[in-house]
DNA sequence: TATTGTTATACTCTATAACTATA
DNA sequence: TATAGTTATAGAGTATAACAATA
């Protein structure tokens, strides 16, 4: 790791128990520049922020919406394929498609091969809102655009391509 | 956006309620490709994961690396400035500071300038121990180079430089 | 009046374990 | 025995509100 010495301006040290003139976008912070994980971890609540945002009107959040996109693209896959490879615990997928199934979105169908488990589908309905959502989603990417330039968003795509 | 049109391959099709012969590394995943907060999302969790199994041993988390090596860094801070600098709610920051300093790592002393507020640094054995949360964190690094390439890591620091 | 640290509450998310009905 | 869905619980993390001491 890169982690850079302490570099404490005069003005920014303070004594033993002395309350500093200091303001929190002034602190050297260079300790934790070089760490992938944190700029990372930073992004994400801000993309995940202004998804939420974004999204809000209709009140669909990040994990919703990719719920609802797997199943909108696979129907018929059932909760624990969803589950896995949206990397969700299925306990949690339950209570997740509970929610949607009370909006009308989704319907679970029955099985007939394997009654154990269940057909996810999207509901007529369900279709049409998800279209809406995608329709502000791309309003969001453009936000993220907007935030970090077109290519560096194309970049960053790419480089995290093999984590989707 | 572009999400990608639905392309259910015939044999991943299921009809009403039939289960599918299908694992969840086949399903098209198509609909969320082109979304920069999934990939995001995805690798963040990752790399968090490697940073706590990495630290592990000495049973550092990421949000505590990060008090510490601000504190460490910029000895004297108030509570008030290291969370608004980290981003974490001060309610929080009260009780990551109660178990760092139940541990020696820290210590909170009274600032006579303004008796409301502590100025925070590091014990003795604080210091010591942090330059090893350092060495592992850096080894953590080297586990992120090796998964997404040296040069794609250095441009991702690089594009969300602004986020730290 | 406003701010710092603290306590408390609620809600989301994650991680497990155990139960049921099927296979 | 094992698996799919479900239920329940405990621990992080987030978001708020309110309080005491101090400014």
């Amino acid at each position: 790791m890169t982690v850079s010495a302490t570099r404490p301006s005069p003005n920014k040290r303070a004594g033993n128990g002395t309350a500093p003139r200091i303001d929190a976008d002034e602190i050297g912070l260079d300790a934790l520049v070089g760490h992938a994980g944190y700029a990372v971890r930073r992004f994400q609540i801000w993309i995940f922020q202004d998804f939420i945002k974004t999204l809000g009107d209709v009140d669909i959040r990040p994990t919703q919406y990719s719920v609802l996109t797997v199943i909108g693209a696979n129907p018929g896959l059932s909760q624990m394929v969803v589950a896995k490879r949206l990397g969700i615990e299925r306990a949690r997928l339950v209570h997740l498609l509970d929610s949607l199934e009370q909006r009308k979105l989704v319907k679970r169908i029955k099985s007939k091969s394997d009654r154990r488990s269940h057909a996810l589908h999207l509901t007529g309905q369900g279709e049409t809102a998800l279209a809406k959502f995608q329709r502000l989603a791309a309003e969001h990417e453009r936000h993220v655009e907007e935030k970090i330039g077109k290519a560096n968003r194309e970049r960053l795509l790419q480089i995290l391509a093999g984590f989707t």
